[in-house]
DNA sequence: GATGCTACCCCGCATGGCATGGTAGCACTA
DNA sequence: TAGTGCTACCATGCCATGCGGGGTAGCATC
C-alpha cells in the first residue's frame, strides 16, 4: 500500500473535490469516482465516497435524487444545494489560504543555524 | 471552535510544514509552534507538535539534541536526517500533484446538465 | 510567593480515509 | 440457465491524526 500520510494529506480535500465535482454536474457516487479516478492524487474508492456523500447530504450540503440506471442498480444523483455552494466557497478560500502558506514555507530559503 | 473541516483539510499538511520549517533551521518544538502561529492556516498547538515531532524521530526522520534554555527547561533541538529529507522530498512532490489538481477541478467549468 | 512566560508531555476524543465484504440489477455467453 | 463481469449501492471496523484539557517544571519579575 502507499504511504499512510499520502491519504492524509488528502483528508478534508476529499470533501473538496466532491463538492467541486457536483457544482460541475449532478451526478453519482459511482461516477464520482470514476470521475475522481482520472485525477490524480484524488482517486477515492467507494469506501470513501458513499460516507463522504452520506455526510454531505446530513448537513444539508447535497440533495439526491432517485433514478434507474440502464446497467445495474438505481442511481442517486446529487446536487448541490445552496448550503453546498456556501460549503464549498469556504473551503474553496481555505484552500487557497493553507495552499499560499505551504508554498511560501517550502519556498523559504535555509536560515543560518542558530547558536547552541 | 473553527469548523471541524478546516482541521481535517490540514491533516498531512502540518507534518509537511514541519518538515519544511526542519528544513530551513534546527529549531525546537515550542519555537515552531511560535513559527507556525504565524503562517496563517497552518496555527497548531503544542497538543498537535509534540505528537508529531515524537512520529518523525521515531521513524528517524528528525535528530534531536537537547540544550538548555535561558527561560525555562530544556530545549529540544531538532534537525532533520537523510530519511527526513528525502520524506519532505517526497511530500513536497505528493503536495504539488494534489495541488495542480484540486485547482484544475476548481477550476474545471459547470458542464452541462445531463438529462435523467 | 504569586504571576506569567517558557518548554515539555500525556490522555482521550472526534474525524475521516479506506480495506473488506456484502447485496442486487443487468448483459452477455457458453 | 448458470456463470462471469460490470454497475451501483451500502455497513463494519481499523487506524492515523489533529487537538482540547490538563499537568510539571524552570526562570524572571514584581
Amino acid at each position: 500500500m502507499k504511504e499512510a500520510w499520502v491519504s492524509q494529506m488528502r483528508k478534508g480535500l476529499v470533501e473538496l473535490g466532491v463538492l467541486s465535482v457536483l457544482h460541475n454536474a449532478e451526478t453519482y457516487g459511482y461516477h464520482i469516482v470514476q470521475t475522481l479516478a482520472l485525477v490524480e492524487g484524488l482517486a477515492i474508492t467507494e469506501s470513501t465516497i458513499y460516507p463522504v456523500l452520506a455526510r454531505l447530504e446530513e448537513d444539508a450540503c447535497i440533495s439526491v435524487r432517485v433514478a434507474p440506471s440502464p446497467n445495474g442498480p438505481q442511481r442517486r444523483y446529487y446536487r448541490l444545494t445552496q448550503v453546498g455552494r456556501d460549503r464549498l466557497s469556504a473551503m474553496a478560500a481555505q484552500w487557497a489560504t493553507v495552499k499560499a502558506s505551504v508554498d511560501r514555507l517550502l519556498a523559504t530559503p535555509r536560515q543560518p543555524e542558530a547558536i547552541s
